[in-house]
RNA sequence: GUGGCCGUAGCUCAGUUGGCAGAGCAUCGGAUUGUGGCUCCGAAGGUCGCGGGUUCGAAUCCCGUCGGUCACCCCA
């Protein structure tokens, strides 16, 4: 389904390593990230090595990126991926210590379009998946000179309450005071409510780029809204960052986000180019998506009421198989009557029997498990007569 | 990493002051020698998460441990 869309949209796909040097994971996400802080699984080889399990998709690609040198390629380069990752923490709804991701990194452009088509193509993959009633949140975490201008506003600001927050957030006052947006104690809340956003000290730049992707936005009709209390966990976010959001899903309502890197492929030994990707969570995405069932449909039930039965009524059954019809055999060894049983439970829409009297008759009794008709019909010659009347 | 709740039959759960391990649903069979749904009758199915301890006796009390779940932190 999502490989479909991403050939659709000229993507092509990528397969990293499921582990990799732990160190990789600390440079891109950042040391005071809570992920590499207590959420990686860390082990050590048999040489001394540090390795950790994927804690998320990025890293490994932009790393192969700048090993196999793709920034000598035409650029931008569009990447896609698809598997598992892992993250050491507790469980709950929504998130497991091993989920699977689909994700989507574009390398080698800044044009704001870029961002659009990222964000677009998530909404999309989505969609198709049956997931209803979201919303992209959108916001710009500036760039170098707005976060000169803003972060010492905001720091002062916290200073100024520093008695009204949660512990949490006043220890993030010095590390990373962007991230106390993301708390959730009402207190802390409230006073942000007064707090300076950082769309007042974006620089022009900045600014033009936010409203040229939320232009384009506007023009494919994706629901988006501006959030500018929108911050990410991950360190290596600048300038666009999104989080798809929906209603459905519990405490962890994100079904899939990204945002711009522009620094990333530098910081890991590559030249000075910039990126932009997302990851959707699997699992969160068939949370979001209400309960479209498989709805599965039998043709055929296969009603042995003899065990010399049994090899004609496979026969038969594979026949019909290669036909394209769905069939089904008793395997459990129940009575005849357990046997119709089954195919009510089965919602087949035909019961076939074969006992003593179709095997010595050449002959198979179809019944009609709607209606309770039935009618012999011949099998000497194969099955198409069953065939036919069965495509009735 | 922190906190709450929960681990008993395939599933959902009862289980009293410690005294033979239960119900409903599902499964299988029979009532109907080869014919489903409804009804009735019956059968099968359990290391009570695991390991210690207390006790004549533990699903029940104590300690430990593992797992699940929800929330926090954080994230997909």
């Amino acid at each position: 389904m999502a490989r479909g869309l991403f050939r659709r949209y000229g993507y092509t796909e990528v397969r990293t390593p499921i582990f990799e040097e732990a160190e990789l994971f600390v440079r891109s996400t950042g040391e005071t990230s809570d992920i590499v802080r207590k959420e990686m699984f860390f082990f050590r080889d048999k040489g001394g090595r540090e390795l950790a399990l994927r804690p998320e998709g990025t890293a490994g690609v932009v790393r192969a990126y700048v090993e196999h040198g793709m920034y000598k390629l035409a650029q931008p380069v569009k990447m896609w991926y698809f598997g598992p990752m892992f993250r050491h923490e507790r469980q709950q709804k929504g998130r497991y210590r091993q989920h699977t991701q689909i994700g989507a990194e574009v390398l080698g452009s800044d044009d704001p379009l870029v961002d659009v088509e990222v964000i677009a193509l998530l909404y999309a993959i989505h969609r198709s998946a049956g997931v209803r009633e979201e919303v992209i949140h959108l916001n710009n975490l500036g760039d170098a000179e707005t976060r000169r201008r803003y972060i010492p506003e905001l720091r002062a600001f916290l200073e100024r309450h520093r008695s009204e927050l949660d512990p949490d957030s006043v220890a993030r006052i010095g590390t990373n005071p962007l991230r106390t947006f993301d708390s959730k104690d009402p207190n802390t809340q409230a006073v942000l409510r007064e707090a300076p956003l950082i769309g007042e000290y974006l620089s022009e730049e900045a600014a033009a780029y936010l409203s040229a992707v939320r232009e384009g936005l506007e023009a494919l009709g994706i629901p988006h809204t501006l959030d500018e209390r929108l911050v990410r966990g991950l360190d290596y976010y600048t300038s666009t960052v999104f989080e798809a959001k929906s209603p459905l899903l519990g405490a962890q309502d994100t079904v899939g986000a990204g945002g711009r890197y522009n620094r990333l492929v530098e910081e890991l030994g590559g030249p000075d180019v910039p990126g932009i990707g997302f990851g959707t969570g699997v699992e969160r995405i068939l949370l979001a998506a209400r309960g479209w069932e498989p709805e599965t449909s039998l043709d055929a039930f296969f009603v042995t009421l003899s065990p010399e039965a049994r090899l004609p009524a496979l026969r038969l059954a594979e026949a019909l198989r290669a036909e394209g019809f769905a069939c089904e055999l008793d395997y459990a060894g129940r009575s005849p009557k357990g046997q119709f049983r089954q195919a009510d439970r089965l919602g087949a829409s035909y019961a076939v029997v074969l006992g003593e009297e179709e095997l010595s008759g050449g002959f198979c009794t179809v019944r009609d498990m709607r209606s309770g008709e039935e009618r012999r019909v011949p099998v000497s010659e194969g099955p198409k007569e069953l065939l036919r009347a069965l495509a009735r």
